[in-house]
This record gives structure tokens, sequence and C-alpha cells, in this order.
DNA sequence: AGGCAATCGTTAGACGGCAAACGACTAGGA
DNA sequence: TCCTAGTCGTTTGCCGTCTAACGATTGCCT
């Protein structure tokens, strides 16, 4: 078991679980704050903005929206002049949660780098910044 | 959107792409070479004790032990002592695929860190383990 | 003007992962 | 001895994610 991609793992299902539970104290599922800030961003993108945007698949995107705006966080509307396109919508409710699950988040990213010195954590991001660019270029 | 929490979270999506296409060259899905580690280290375990090693509840590895039961890489045996318990065995084929799989992660492991230096590495082992300490900590 | 290729969203199906409910078996206490 | 509490594996249902196939619409090119 190589060390690192061992490491990374079990931290990616640690992460998951802590930011399921955080953003279940808001109503949301795990990666739904991400489409949320998207939409906070740019309201009206259309899903395969938004996938381009979190990296993910359009489907993805699709069934999400599907499942949010059925709990009355967004709406559909197909765009005026392509019909093709579909535009998602904030509603007051999706709008709503915006300051409280920021702050929810920044929360939890203090928490998990608390024991981090300044240096350790500017380390810690160069050098995962750097994993990241050679996965994207093995891709 | 918290720095380290949106890198890390862009991270995993690159490295579960990789881990993905590298497994299913043999014939694996993500993760399946995880409980595979697990009963070449230890043949025979029980799904719950498979569960406790890979940090996963004991349903995904019921349900990802089906499936590859079904492909032929294990089998399952009741314990001849108690009849509670399920006992994972390896066949020939889930044997076999040992070296080839931890070669392949090997592999995978050398190109994503290919552009850190053995500094650098040290400390995003070390920075990673901290955020992972206090991860499990708050769960 | 008409047809064909490109562009989108959607659906279908598979997989890893989780929580909750269920069922079978064991073991310990009254 | 019997009954109850604890221990397991399994099932069910949901969510995120992907790939592949489908359907609708637009726009360009002949």
């Amino acid at each position: 078991m190589p060390e690192f991609l061992d490491l990374h793992s079990k931290t990616t299902k640690v992460l998951r679980a802590l930011v399921e539970t955080a953003m279940r104290r808001h109503g949301l599922h795990q990666g739904q704050d991400h489409l949320l800030a998207a939409l906070w961003e740019r309201d009206g993108s259309t899903p395969g903005e938004i996938a381009a945007v979190l990296h993910v698949t359009t489907p993805t995107v699709v069934k999400m929206a599907t499942r949010m705006s059925a709990v009355g966080l967004l709406t559909r509307r197909r765009d005026e002049h392509d019909n093709r396109l579909v535009r998602l919508w904030l509603t007051d409710a999706g709008r709503a949660l915006r300051e409280p699950v920021e702050a929810e988040r920044r929360s939890l990213e203090e928490k998990i780098t608390a024991d981090l010195t300044e240096t350790e954590r500017r380390h810690l991001m160069i050098a995962l910044t750097k994993v990241y660019k050679s996965g994207s270029d093995l891709l």
C-alpha cells in the first residue's frame, strides 16, 4: 500500500463524513453546497456550465438539480433564446443558505487545519497542488 | 470556498479517476483493490473485520463482496463454529491479482508524486496526517 | 430551403458509500 | 432450562458519480 494514496484515501473518507454531517445541519447533502456555490456566483447557469466548474459530469448535476428542485432550493427554466439550454435559478431558500453554509465551511476548514502551523499549511497547499497538477496531466 | 477543503476535493476527484482507470485494467473497480488487500493480508476475514480495516461500513463490504464473488474473485463461507459469521476466501483469481495490482498502485503513486522533492513529500505526509488526526477526533 | 452535424439536457444502469431496519444466531443470566 | 440481550450479516433505500445511449434543438453548409 503506497503511503500517500492510502493516507489521502483515509483522509478523504473522514472529510466526507465531516462535510456530510456539517451540511446536513442545513438540510443539504455532500456536494450540494458546491452546486449552490456555483449558483451564488452565477445564478442562472446551465447544468453543463456548472458541471465544468465543479469538475463533474453533466448527468451528476442534472440529478442533483432534480432533487434540490424537489426540496425547493432552485428552479428549472428553459432559456428563452435557445431551447436546448436549461437554466437553474435559485429560490429564496437557496439564496438564504449562502451565509450559514459558507460560515459552516470556513469553520470546518479551521478545525481541520488547527493543528498545522502556518508554514505547514502553506507547504501542504503547495504539495497538494503539485499532486493535483500531476494527476490532471495524467488524465 | 476554503482553500484546503476545495483543493482536497478537486484532488480527490482526479485521483479517483486515475485509480479507476488503473484498476479497470485488471478488471477491478475503485475500492475493490482495498478489499482484496485486506484478504491478501488475512484470508478468511469476516465482512465486519474488513469494514473496520477499510474504514468503511459493513453493508458496503457486503455489496462489494457479492459483486466480487459473482466475478469469481472470492467465495463466501459460513464459519464452522459460529454460524453468525461469514468468512471471505480468495479464489486463485483473487490471489493472482496481488502482484500486478500492487505494482499498479506503486506505479501510480510514483507518477502522482513525481513533481515533489523528497522534502516536499515528507512535509505533505506529515501535514496530511495531522489533518487526518484532527478530522478523526472531530468525528 | 433543406438536411446533416454539433450541442444540450435527460434517462438508464452500474458502483462505492451511508444509515436504518430486519433476521438469524450466540451466550449469559434468572 | 428458557428467555433475553448482544453480535453479525443482509436487505432496502438514498445520494453522488460515471459512462453510454437517447432525444430535442440549433445552426451551418450545400
